[in-house]
DNA sequence: GAGCAAAAGTACCGCTTGAG
DNA sequence: CTCAAGCGGTACTTTTGCTC
């Protein structure tokens, strides 16, 4: 092994390599040829004396020696960047920088509008992608080693190290279509449940706790939604309603935007339900990068929630 | 068929050297 | 001292063959 023979740029493709389990997905990461990553990759199997990665049915696993120098290798990369970010800072309107959300559909569909109109003024170079990680590598294995910058939404499980910022308290409404035959301006209890309806339950977000939480208020008031359906994702989830007669409990900023697009009425709820806040997440080594803390800070500043950063 | 690896060719950069 | 030519190294692309 050289290590006079390894540069950076080597190291960003092992460790693109190293995340993606893939030569072609880590040179469409780092914007090369698969050829290039190949080449790249065959010099650092070359200096370190190692295959560093063996093709297998599963992709390109790393071997142990890889294994071991990953860790080192990612920390190392990620100490250069912030380095050169503190000494640089961060200058939204040049970055060129790529930052990646976790978020609910809820949150692409209320949030990211209003985020990528912002971001296009201020920093059109900068790019927002969104990601639906499994909850359980979210936070111990994707925010910790930078795969996602923030995780933004309703999150009841967030220890360790991790920082939370509050950007808005949200409350349930009860979303009908304008025309509903039996129901107009208010929503008596009787007719509530009467109706039946359709819950929305998106997978790996804290709506399955919200879920639960509502049906315990309605458990404590003794009564139970007559329900129709459940829906996993948001997309259409307006037009069902607008051509049904089924009722939905909705957070109140899906409502409004579902009753832009479609005939709905916006009803409260006959029970009193509790509000819930929603977030943004970051790991603690991200806690002084310049340009997560510039993305928190426009996030925030979206819900004129800059002052309480935890 | 998709993805990885290798070969061949090209472009660019930095260094050295020699002529003016 | 300056500048152009030559050379070697590096990184890139395209093409092709191989493996899973």
């Amino acid at each position: 092994m050289n290590p006079n023979r390894i540069d950076l740029n080597l190291l960003k493709v092992f460790d693109a390599i190293l995340r993606t389990r893939s030569v072609t997905v880590a040179a469409l990461n780092l914007g090369l040829t698969q050829s290039t990553v190949s080449n790249a990759l065959n010099r650092l199997r070359d200096a370190m004396g190692d295959p560093l990665f063996v093709r297998t049915s599963e992709g390109m696993m790393p071997t142990t020696w890889a294994e071991e120098i990953a860790g080192p290798i990612r920390e190392s990369l990620a100490q250069i960047r912030a380095t050169l970010e503190h000494k640089l800072g961060f200058d939204p309107a040049h970055a060129e920088r790529t930052f990646t959300l976790f978020m609910t559909d809820v949150g692409q569909f209320v949030l990211l509008p209003r985020l990528l109109r912002l971001i296009a003024q201020e920093s059109p170079l900068v790019q927002i992608h969104t990601d639906q990680v499994p909850p359980f590598r979210l936070r111990e294995s994707a925010m910790e080693n930078g795969d996602v910058d923030l995780a933004v939404g309703y999150f009841h499980e967030f220890e360790g190290p991790f920082h939370r910022q509050r950007l808005f308290t949200e409350t349930f409404v009860c979303v009908s279509r304008a025309g509903h035959p039996r129901v107009a301006g208010k929503l008596s209890m009787e007719q509530f449940l009467k109706e039946r309806h359709l819950v929305y339950l998106p997978p790996g977000s804290g709506h399955a706790s919200m879920e639960a939480l509502i049906d315990a208020v309605f458990q404590e008031h003794g009564v139970q939604r007559a329900t129709m359906a459940r829906v996993a994702h948001c997309l259409g989830l307006w037009t069902l309603i607008a051509d049904s007669d089924y009722l939905a409990v909705l957070p109140r900023r899906l409502a409004s935007a579902f009753a832009a697009m479609a005939p709905l009425q916006i009803l409260e709820v006959p029970i009193p339900l509790p509000s819930f806040e929603i977030t943004q997440h970051w790991h603690e080594r991200f806690h002084h990068h310049p340009g997560n803390r510039w993305l928190r800070n426009r996030i925030a500043s979206l819900f004129g929630a800059q002052e309480s950063e935890a």
